[in-house]
DNA sequence: ACGGAGATCTTCT
DNA sequence: GAAGATCTCCGTT
């Protein structure tokens, strides 16, 4: 499996999140490899006033605008860490934000991370996905480009397009007006269990009773 | 299956 | 002092 480079996460961050889903998210824990596809992600870019870097830099968001390939690691209300990746130029604050993945290696440390719960729980949400990593602030601001940190990114075959499907981000606050609510910056993999959530099929005639 | 509310605390106004 | 890139529990359908 070879490593995902900087060069990967030097790009539009929609590129980024899109090109991720696939990919294999690997927590290394005392010689123990816990790892999961990446099957949803979501895209945070300048100027967007949904993502934390719109309103300028903080020492929360400051990794937004460092070296792409790093994490960003926060903590949101109050209890529940998210993982990103820090994408684009230094210039342009940007990050994909990985919201679930599908447990591949360590089932039995994610089942204990996650107390019980049956699997289809273990990492369907971007906490949930955390909490089974075992990923918390001290991952904050890592270098997901190499294993010295215990958290990296390998890369995959790509998942063919039709497999793929996009749509508007989830749990933007009240104050995130349009165009920025409705932006289609989520993806994920069609069909696949371990979405957290995925929109309510429409109404069609083939689907009416 | 769906909906509402509480949990819990950091960050920014 | 309020809100938050969420999850869980508990209620009702």
């Amino acid at each position: 499996m070879t490593i995902l480079k900087r060069d990967f996460y030097n790009r539009n961050a929609c590129e980024v999140a899109r090109e991720l889903l696939g990919t294999q998210l690997v927590r290394m824990i005392n010689g123990q490899r816990i790892s999961g596809m990446i099957v949803e992600t979501e895209a945070y870019r300048e100027g967007d006033a949904a993502s934390h870097a719109h309103n300028g830099r903080t020492p929360r968001n400051t990794p937004m605008w460092e070296t792409p390939g790093l994490s960003y690691v926060y903590l949101t209300y109050g209890m529940h860490w998210l993982l990103n990746a820090v994408v684009e130029s230094e210039n342009s604050p940007a990050a994909v934000l990985i919201r679930a993945v599908e447990p591949l290696e360590g089932l039995d440390i994610i089942a204990e991370n996650r107390h019980g719960r049956p699997p289809r729980e273990w990492t369907n949400g971007p906490a949930r996905m955390t909490a089974a990593l075992s990923i918390n602030a001290e991952q904050n601001q890592i270098d997901l480009t190499a294993k010295t940190d215990g958290l990296w990114i390998e890369a995959s075959d790509t998942i063919p397009d039709e497999n793929i499907c996009i749509g508007a981000r989830i749990g933007l606050g009240k104050n995130v007006s349009e165009p920025w609510l409705s932006m289609p910056w989520r993806w994920w993999i069609k069909d696949n269990p371990h979405v957290s959530r995925v929109p309510k099929p429409k109404k069609s005639p083939s689907t009416a009773k």
